[in-house]
RNA sequence: GGCCUGGUAGUUCAGUUGGUUAGAACGCUAGCCUGUCACGCUAGAGGUCGUGGGUUCGAACCCCAUCCAGGUCGCCA
């Protein structure tokens, strides 16, 4: 196929802005074919950019050269076209520009295409693992531009708001030094230091922390970060967030700006109207009432304790739960008992027994009295009591379960939202929360130490100091999630300034002085020059272009995304490497039988 | 690493109890067609049934292994 030249001739208009305002107007537009229609003495050719498809017209009495030349172009085939606006003889209704169409004058093939591995649609039909193999073909459909084109937008908004509020962007390294706490890092091999590596970031947190040492005072950026661990819909090992940090704070003020962020961006970009300030949960309420630490607050469905109704009844697997220690609590699924059958509650079983219970007891309340499996066991008055407390009416499912309180919560809280999405009950919407007050530590069972749940240089509320060597348990942090629609959007906290108190924290985690100059040794001696109180976030960029766009998947929000197994199906990265470029680095590759 | 789902024409899928030549739609190619817009009509090409092994007279179908993709648990301070 003989390609044409440009020649001098310029892009106009974009397709997708002709309107019935411009007939008669000598336009000049670019872009792919999407279908050519063929009349014989008549060619319709509709003609994509990233604006829209605008139609092109040929007819065989007009211009026979022409014509030919339309005539032998295919889809996808990169077209520039000059000619007069003109009425269509038949309005298309359908698109935007379905008023109009282009005499065509002079007609350039810029680009031949063979046949696409699958058609440019909306609305694909092919399997993802193709569009993947052929992203820059994916990303020629409308849908996927828009979200590109959304992804910008809130990138803008985002810059506009920090700086106008006196953030700074400042760039951090992305070639580090590894740390060994939270996710497992990306290595970048020396070249230099033989057998040493950098790693690359799962966050800038350390440097935006000296950033406020240093007197930036207000620090934001959009800072790609890296985190070696698999993949899920809302989990990519390469992702974007909007990092902050401010000094001179405490949580209110971070909040405050976080909700101006929040407000404005939705109002310039989907035009939706957040009502701030937003709610706030505190850690422990979320986790008793929806066993989540990022619940999804658009349905109730609260977490009801049965605990003390069921603590001596007839039932040995409630009442012994409860005797040893652990808790009995239930769901209510209003008007459930139709799609959740015998069969369906087995099945719910067994993804509750998945996920880590014994077993799910229920009331399914089909007849004019409530009926369960374990109702012989159970006193008129117990039963009466339990659904008072769950609020269970005829056509409810109630879903039970025993075990220890962190088992119990977090099997309620699963099947609560799978429960929720099964009976299409959890409504449209952006809901916002704010989690608080998370607790300090975490007790780690195989190790018996307490470790920190958010970072070590987390600052403890004031209020809490007191229990650092006695009671870790009580030990609340000046932390705080973000949460919208239960996806977590959102990590933050106030830092410890005060490295008296950055001592203590590291003793009760059981760092020896040395083991922590070891490990943060740079962070710990800068706090000793002058450190102002601070704190900040990191708002997860992908995600919350995820669900403004209303996808399912990172995948549709990042332009070229990695798959399951972390890799690239359109590169096939990682790959290997030659022994030479190994050699440079003096890496040996270990063979493993497995 | 565990569990679940899927892999058949370029694409999306169907394929009965294991039984003759593996089908449909869209796409593609060619021809016809002057107002289409998912144009229409006619004809045609197009298949290692993910891969390897096994059972069987016979496997797309049953069994085992393996690869790939998706979801999820572990993991993600």
């Amino acid at each position: 196929m003989q390609l044409d030249r440009m020649e001098g001739l310029k892009r106009t208009h974009y397709c997708g802005v002709l309107r019935k305002e411009d007939i008669e107007k000598e336009v000049v537009v670019c872009g792919w074919v999407q279908r050519q229609r063929d009349l014989g003495g008549l060619i319709f050719i509709d003609l994509r950019d990233r604006t829209g498809i605008v139609q092109l017209a040929f007819d065989d009495n007009t211009d026979k050269a022409i014509f030919d030349k339309a005539s032998s172009v295919r889809s996808e085939y990169v077209l520039m076209a000059k000619g007069k606006v003109r009425m269509r003889s038949s309005i298309n209704h359908e698109i935007p520009t379905g008023d109009i169409e282009i005499e065509v004058t002079t007609l350039k093939v810029l680009g031949a295409s063979e046949t696409t591995p699958f058609e440019i649609l909306d609305k694909s039909l092919a399997n993802e693992e193709l569009r993947l193999k052929y992203r820059y073909l994916d990303l020629r459909r409308p849908v996927i531009q828009n979200n590109i084109l959304m992804r910008h937008k809130i990138a803008k908004v985002t810059r506009d708001y920090f700086d106008e509020n006196g953030f700074i962007e400042i760039e951090t390294p992305t070639f580090i030094k590894s740390t060994p706490e939270g996710a497992r890092d990306y290595l970048v091999p020396s070249r230099v230091h033989k057998g040493s590596f950098f790693a690359l970031p799962q966050s800038p947190q350390l440097y935006k922390q000296l950033l406020m040492l240093s007197g930036f005072d207000r620090y934001m950026q959009l800072a790609r970060c890296y985190r070696d661990e698999d993949l899920r819909a809302d989990r990519q090992p390469e992702f974007t967030q909007i990092d902050l940090e401010m000094s001179f704070v405490e949580m209110e003020d971070i909040f405050s700006i976080a909700e101006g962020f929040i407000s404005r961006l939705f109002k310039e970009v989907l035009n939706v109207e957040i009502p701030t300030p937003l709610p706030r949960l505190t850690y422990t309420e979320a986790m008793n009432d929806y066993g989540s630490d990022k619940p999804d607050t658009r349905f109730e469905m609260k977490i009801k304790d049965l605990s003390d109704i069921v603590e001596n009844c007839g039932f040995g697997v409630f009442a012994d739960t409860v005797k040893n220690g652990g808790t009995v609590r239930a769901i209510t699924a209003k008007n459930a008992a139709s799609v959740y059958t015998r069969k369906e509650i087995d099945k719910l079983t067994e993804d509750a027994k998945g996920i880590g219970a014994k077993g799910l007891a229920f009331i399914r309340w089909v007849e004019d009295t409530p009926t369960c499996s374990f109702a012989k066991f159970m006193t008129e008055d117990e039963m009466t009591a339990i659904i008072e407390r769950t609020g269970a009416e005829k056509g409810d499912v109630v879903l039970i379960v025993a075990d220890k309180k962190n088992i119990c919560l977090s099997v309620l809280g699963a099947l609560r939202l799978t429960v929720a999405k099964r009976l299409e009950i959890i409504p449209e919407g952006f809901n916002f929360l704010w989690i608080t007050e998370f607790p300090f530590f975490e007790y780690n069972e195989e190790t018996g130490n307490w470790d920190a749940m958010h970072h070590p240089f987390t600052s403890p509320l004031d209020e809490c100091l007191q229990y650092l060597d006695t009671a870790p348990e009580k030990v609340f942090a000046k932390a705080y999630d973000l949460v919208l629609n239960g996806t977590e959007l959102s990590s933050g906290s106030i830092r410890i300034s005060d490295p008296e108190l950055q001592k203590k924290m590291f003793a009760a985690l059981g760092l020896s002085d040395e083991e922590a100059a070891e490990k943060f040794g740079f962070l710990v001696d800068a706090y000793r020059y002058g450190a102002p109180p601070h704190g900040g976030m990191g708002i997860g960029l992908d995600r919350l272009a995820m669900i403004m766009c209303g996808c399912d998947s990172l995948r549709d929000v990042i332009a070229f995304p990695k798959v399951s197994n972390t890799g690239e199906l359109m590169s096939g990265a990682p790959s290997p490497v030659d022994e030479k470029q190994l050699e440079e680095l003096s890496i040996g590759i270990i063979k493993s039988d497995k």
